[in-house]
DNA sequence: ATTAGCACTCTTTTTTGTGGAGTGCTAACA
DNA sequence: TGTTAGCACTCCACAAAAAAGAGTGCTAAT
């Protein structure tokens, strides 16, 4: 059976009022809402075509038809056009928050949240370059020093340590000097026994202040689960019947509860590494986003880049039915702005 | 009138009843249930003097009674026995979590909400001393300076500035030293405008690096919206029927998504600093905390102290009905395994 | 090829009925 | 005077039955 045109603008009609309305449409709704004037009747047969074809489903005898993933998908790929939308203040409210990457974030997902009426869901950025860059003990106070590691892409580490001892300035400085020779440059895995047992045996007598500040080199390091995991409107997802089944709600609360699940989602999906302009933006529907909680809900995500090696995504969550069109065009514009912030400051 | 013994027993049986099932409680179940023997006859007798005088009240016309807010506040002040709760494991599975307190404090969150099958809230420290203590400036690359601030209490700020000039090591030596004669041991209030211009005029030529060191300390000093609040087994209050309404869990997990709901909560209810080992163990029933959206909630509170000036609080959220015995005796258990690890670390 | 019409199916909503739980009251009892 | 048994009454919860809608599929006419 072919998809002709008038299938595809009856689809596209019953798609279209099934994200309005969470209701399965049925053919007499069709035949009054489409610009092309065909009976009922007509639509039914059509209907029962695309039925076939696996585009549409009824959810049970003599109900209308709701879209199936496979039809959603079509919409998606085909269909969808970009409405752009009214979005111009958010780069102004964006901007004030820049400065401090963390707030910013949290203030994204906030602000995808409240405009697009689903959940948000941001991942902060992780760090994929390991190499040691610049060490630095200070001393804090006669009882404390303060251990500061800079990774590639500037990821700062910092960690109080509390020494017995006190340390005279000179001798900071030579550990200082020391560190810095031996570790600076050192990818992860570079940093083995042999490099350890080297650093210890030039720094006798300190060797309890180095086990402190190779924790924080490892901890720096090896810091996966580290990653934030900023969500907001988690509770929008309610307001769609469709989900509201208790079961349901617990299992989709609990994913965004849990980080452990998102960065398995993350697994599932890698970030697609374009580089080109756009912003990997895409979207899985029902069960194509692997994990099992997010089976009833559409997804759509985007990757943001702070600079070369230091990736995070952006996820709207919601239900199938959620107006693609409108989170698509709002998290193209919203992943232009932050290019914007990020470009200008690095 | 007068509650007599046997008024309270029978308020006792009914409260411990209703923790259990949930249900109203009628009068027969009480006369079979409770040790002293009693008609159903006389019980109905007494409970219609119980809710003339506040502590019970029928959901409808017969039906069984539930406890009334005072009826728990009775309950919680005089009869509540201290159920001590085998919370072994508690401290094994928190120390090899310290040293990150954020991640330790995240780990609290879950570890209660798991074990008492509650909502668990965490905030993070906030530091009342604001007082500078170091302040550092290191070059970490030729456009990149890393500055650092830390605070009375050990507190660490770092942010990096973009210089576009290349400083040499001297001149960062020589800002290090102005910065900190000019700024260690202020407090917020006393960085003024005339802090700021005398050290601008001793540092000409690098205004801007002074302006980017500034805002980092002004960053440091008003960190109020900073401090984090961990939350875990939000979802825990779904199985409860009583609040499983859509508009009383839309707004209680609100209130958990917002921070600032909860820092909304810390000031009608401040900590209150007794410092003579109990942990200032609270519990809020229904409207007592004054947070609108917590009126059907009740709320088990209790405050941990980092080192002095750094404190933090620890809720439990659950339904009216919640086991105040167990929930008061795992966060005491909870809070003795936290000081022991606080006081190691300092 | 399209459409009107109709019988049929299935869901949703409303109505009706019944059983149970619980109370309050009264009268009897210790 | 406090306690208890008994009974009428109320209200809810639940199930069954009935009615109302919504929508389809098929057939026959256009």
């Amino acid at each position: 059976m072919e998809l002709d045109e008038r299938k595809l603008k009856i689809l596209q009609a019953i798609i279209r009022t099934y994200l309005e309305t969470g209701e399965p449409v049925g053919s007499r709704t069709i035949s009054k809402y489409s610009d092309l004037n065909i009976s009922s009747a007509t639509i039914r047969n059509e209907m029962s075509d695309l039925e076939d074809m696996g585009y549409i489903i009824q959810p049970h005898t003599s109900a209308g038809r709701i879209p199936t993933d496979k039809g959603y998908r079509l919409y998606v790929d085909t269909m969808m056009d970009d409405k752009v939308q009214e979005v111009q203040d958010m780069k102004d409210q964006l901007e004030e928050k820049a400065g401090r990457i963390d707030t910013l974030l949290k203030h994204v997902s906030k602000l995808l949240a409240t405009s697009t009426n689903y959940a948000a869901m941001v991942s902060g950025p992780r760090y994929r370059s390991k190499k040691i860059k610049f060490i630095q003990l200070s001393e804090v106070d006669e009882k404390h020093l303060l251990t500061i590691v800079v990774l590639d892409g500037n990821v700062v580490k910092n960690k109080m340590i509390k020494s017995d001892e006190a340390l005279d300035t000179e001798s900071v400085a030579k550990l200082n000097f020391l560190l810095n020779t031996a570790l600076n440059g050192l990818d992860v895995g570079e940093v083995n026994i042999a490099v350890i047992q080297k650093i210890k045996e030039q720094a006798k007598g300190h060797s309890n202040v180095i086990d402190a500040v190779l924790e924080v080199v490892g901890n720096a390091l090896t810091q996966d689960d580290d990653y934030e995991v900023y969500t907001s409107g988690t509770t929008n997802i309610l307001k769609y019947p469709e989900l509201a089944d208790k079961e349901k709600i617990t299992d989709i609360l609990d994913t965004f509860e849990d980080k452990r699940l998102i960065s398995e989602f993350e697994e599932v999906n890698p970030t697609i590494d374009t580089d080109d302009g756009n912003h990997a933006i895409q979207v899985y529907i029902g069960g194509e986003s692997q994990v099992d909680s997010m089976k009833d809900c559409s997804m759509v995500t985007a990757t943001y880049k702070i600079h070369e090696g230091a990736y995070g995504k952006i996820g709207i969550v919601g239900p199938k039915r959620m107006d693609y069109d409108k989170v698509v065009a709002t998290l193209e514009k919203l992943m232009d702005e932050l290019d914007d912030i990020f470009k200008d400051s690095n």
